[in-house]
DNA sequence: TCACACATTAAACACTTGTTCAATCCGGGA
DNA sequence: TCCCGGATTGAACAAGTGTTTAATGTGTGA
């Protein structure tokens, strides 16, 4: 957890500035004379600092990504990225600059949202591995592919998060942005799912099973 | 499904050069001039056509996503949704610039995007209520809930197709995005937790829903 | 006190951007 | 045939972009 950070280096000032805009606003919509405006300090000074605008993405990256994807990783017990993902989202004043980065990082084309993806799978993978020794988790034949699905499906609420808000009309105090109210409406469907399943019987899942471990390519009965 | 279309008025063909580069650079990183050059027209015909570069968005906007987004509704038949997103998926050389563009109205801040994102989860919701009456899908208290989770989960692998492909590294013809060889790895995994769940048993869901009904805010038996 | 290195700025530069405008091209009615 | 309206273009314009540069402040060690 950051300090709240009132001194801080001109450098870091004007960096969590650019976090701010870069994932308000996108790499290419934000400008440099807006960040340096928001940092209070001309446009010259963070070319001075950082090089060019791609250098201070870089410092961005550096600061966001690669840190939580790193962080993530020396925490061997399992479920550290959930708790990664639960403290984010459990301080969105703190933290709503940082996740709005992370999204855009991973929409946009970036080695460093790469990463951070590659960061949560390798997680989730580990999380399920363990979960299946210890007779928590259901045994799966594909493992590497479950764990994606599982990712992806937990990301989606970073990535879709202003949808979700928007159509569910969650009445907290901050109108829009992933919050905790959200994440208290969605915790349970998604757990029930996640327990009790989402269909009745496999049928469904006997027919996929069969027509793509067998003939065409053309997998018609497919989960919605 | 569209015409392979060569003999397409001008209009149409800026149109949908628009499409391609506004789905693959985004709208701001997208010149005009560069649109125009994929058309083979001069920078000012897309002006004379559209007005304006942003009266050429609202033109893509318009072919993309208001017409998906009405043409799933015009279909009664649940499972309409998921037969579109289908034909896009299995035909990735015709749709790949329409599920582009897609992605990129979801992600930026977009009122077609918004209705795009509004009719899949209403699509979903009529699904599920169909299912739940004909017994092919469990019962759910939270519906409107429920089909925000399903959407949002079917949606997040359009969100991320590039990380999804990129981790699992399909061997097909296409390395990158989001095509057969893709779906059909992730069909049986998800369709094997949408069918018997990801736990043994209802051990987290109790706990959160504990955790959720009765005291505290802090939600820490949270799915990964 | 005095240099010296660094932080910082205002102004300018080169370039790209969206857009405008006058000038052409061209096909189809009178 | 002539003419006219729309399609189309090349050149230009004004604004905004990232970056450079010379100058100025500013604190610190000798």
């Amino acid at each position: 957890m950051r300090s709240i950070a009132e001194d801080l280096t001109t450098r870091a000032r004007i960096r969590d500035a650019a976090i701010g805009l870069f994932g308000r606003d996108g790499f290419a919509r934000a400008t440099v004379r807006a960040v340096a405006s928001a940092a209070g300090v001309s446009p010259g000074l963070v070319i001075h600092h950082f090089g060019s605008k791609a250098g201070l993405r870089d410092a961005c990256d550096q600061h966001v990504l690669w840190q939580t994807a790193t962080q993530g990783r020396e925490k061997t017990d399992p479920g550290s990225t959930r708790q990664l993902i639960q403290d984010y989202l459990n301080h969105p004043d703190q933290y709503a600059d940082e996740i709005t980065y992370i999204r855009r990082a991973l929409s946009d084309e970036s080695e460093a949202g790469d990463a951070f993806f590659d960061a949560v799978v390798k997680q989730t993978q580990d999380i399920i591995l363990a979960g299946m020794e210890a007779g928590t988790i259901r045994k799966f034949d594909d493992v590497p592919s479950t764990a994606v699905v599982i990712a992806s499906n937990s990301l989606s609420i970073l990535m879709l998060g202003r949808h979700l808000s928007r159509t569910l009309g969650t009445v907290g105090p901050e109108p829009h942005g992933i919050g905790p109210e959200l994440l208290r409406q969605l915790t349970l469907p998604a757990l029930e799912i996640y327990t009790h399943g989402f269909y009745t019987d496999a049928r469904f899942l006997d027919a996929a099973s069969e027509a793509i471990n067998h003939n065409t390519n053309s997998g018609r009965e497919h989960a919605p």
